[in-house]
DNA sequence: CACCCACATTGATCTGCGTCAACGGTGGCG
DNA sequence: CGCCACCGTTGACGCAGATCAATGTGGGTG
């Protein structure tokens, strides 16, 4: 029964209550999760049974997976954010990606031997696993489980490249905070489940950095802080910077036809 | 009838040159490409049929597509070298990609309604095309292409997340090269189809960056620099730097087990 | 042939952000 | 209860790389 770590973890002033996991029905017939790929409707009914639930990971529980490692489970993100990351040789922590509800982890590695990534939870999740050999074996027969596959895969790349270009650390940092609104679906108010190292680390700034960043937009008044709380006030003026990081503009390249 | 257009652009001096195209049989059954779209063995082959060539790029043509537009016409590398790119609103490009040989172009766009970016060839290119709207429906019926566009999209996705580091200058270059010894597949003689400024916007690094690095390495004895041609004369040097850009290292996160 | 424009290269200067340092707050644990 | 580790925040300083500037060159064009 996982029903009564959740409540328990639903307790006020726990690290937890910053990002709570819905209550969840045990089997994939009652979850709430709408692109959860054990419910996309013309996948082998077959093999969707296969898909089962995972014991809830607590925020600071030890790592799902290491990086190297053989791929054995496909993991789904049910609720909660989960982080992939790889680890330098120096001990740091490069943060790829983080993963939030209908989320599927490691499709860039599928098909490959090893994993390419470490898999650990942020602030608490929950996921569903199912076995990688029996999904790659599936996946030359059934259409709509690879068609699921290449629009997940889709939806990563066009992030990835979203956050690749040269932008300032303003306008990383406003990027974000227009992503996170959208994934945690709670409307301008953020509930965090991670830290500022980690922000930085996926967008590839010093905490430091985030922090006066953050910092900044408060003294503009275009959101506030409160611990791991941040209340959007003005998401237009974030919008207009993070504008560049996806605004291509229709229109001729240098050698312009004049 | 391609050919003569194709023979002439092999005349030595000619831009073209850097790049060359090799001779291309007018139809799918004989073009050489390995893994092109209109060539995978379980694809219906009255879809395939669809797939067709398209008149070849001569270097600074006018862009195959803008941003933006409708989509109409899914693209895939015959040989040559092809970007896509945005524009800011300040006219500066923004290059997203090279596409070699075997690439297909837009798949992170395909099922949206409008392009997310431009194509235009780089120092000449050949190009096959089908319809996007007959590939899309074609998508959910067809296991074996669904499959193919997954692992094509899983490749550009591993591209992008590891060109998406903090990386140096030094790095970035390095790693660059590597992948176009890769691409271009001949050897340790490379022969850039881009200008540097092209390399700079790729990259995200000023021209003369990209210039001084370059220089840097040849006056380490690295390589050897000839216009637009590259001899590579200490890959394993090159591969040292680059070797950050790619080594997720195996080990436990931050928190670490002592 | 003269002109021109884009590219390539090198030097000088400027700046955003990383690094180092210091300090308060908070939760976990013996 | 006191210690400790980590987080969050703010200030001072330095550096990698952007920006500005100048020069050389090769190919396309009138």
């Amino acid at each position: 029964m996982a029903d009564p770590a959740i409540t328990l973890e639903l307790e006020p002033n726990m690290a937890f209550d910053l990002a709570p996991a819905p209550r969840l029905a045990p089997d994939c017939g009652h979850c709430p999760v709408p692109n959860c790929l054990g419910k996309q409707p013309d996948v082998s009914p077959r093999w969707q049974a296969t898909m089962r639930q995972m014991p809830p990971q607590l925020p600071g529980a030890a790592p799902l997976q290491h990086a190297g490692e053989a791929i054995t489970t496909v993991l789904s993100v049910r609720a909660g954010c989960v982080k992939t990351y790889t680890v330098d040789r120096d001990g740091n922590e490069h943060i790829r990606a983080f993963h939030f509800t209908g989320d599927l982890i490691g499709l860039d590695a599928l098909g490959g031997s090893t994993t390419v990534a470490a898999v650990a939870a942020v602030g608490g999740a929950q996921l569903c696993g199912t076995d990688a050999r029996l999904l790659q074996q599936q996946l030359p027969k059934d259409a709509a489980l690879a068609h699921h596959l290449f629009r997940q895969t889709q939806r990563e790349l066009r992030l990835a490249q979203s956050f690749s270009g040269d932008f300032t650390a303003d306008q990383r940092v406003a990027a974000f905070l227009l992503h996170l609104r959208e994934r945690l679906g709670q409307g301008d108010l953020l509930r965090l489940p991670m830290t500022r190292r980690e922000i930085g680390s996926y967008l590839r700034l010093a905490t430091e950095t985030v922090c006066r960043v953050l910092a900044r937009f408060e003294s503009r008044g275009w959101l506030r802080l409160r611990d791991k709380r941040i209340q959007l006030l003005q998401a237009a003026a974030l919008s207009e910077l993070a504008a560049a990081v996806e605004a291509p503009v229709s229109a001729n390249p240098l050698r312009a036809a004049a």
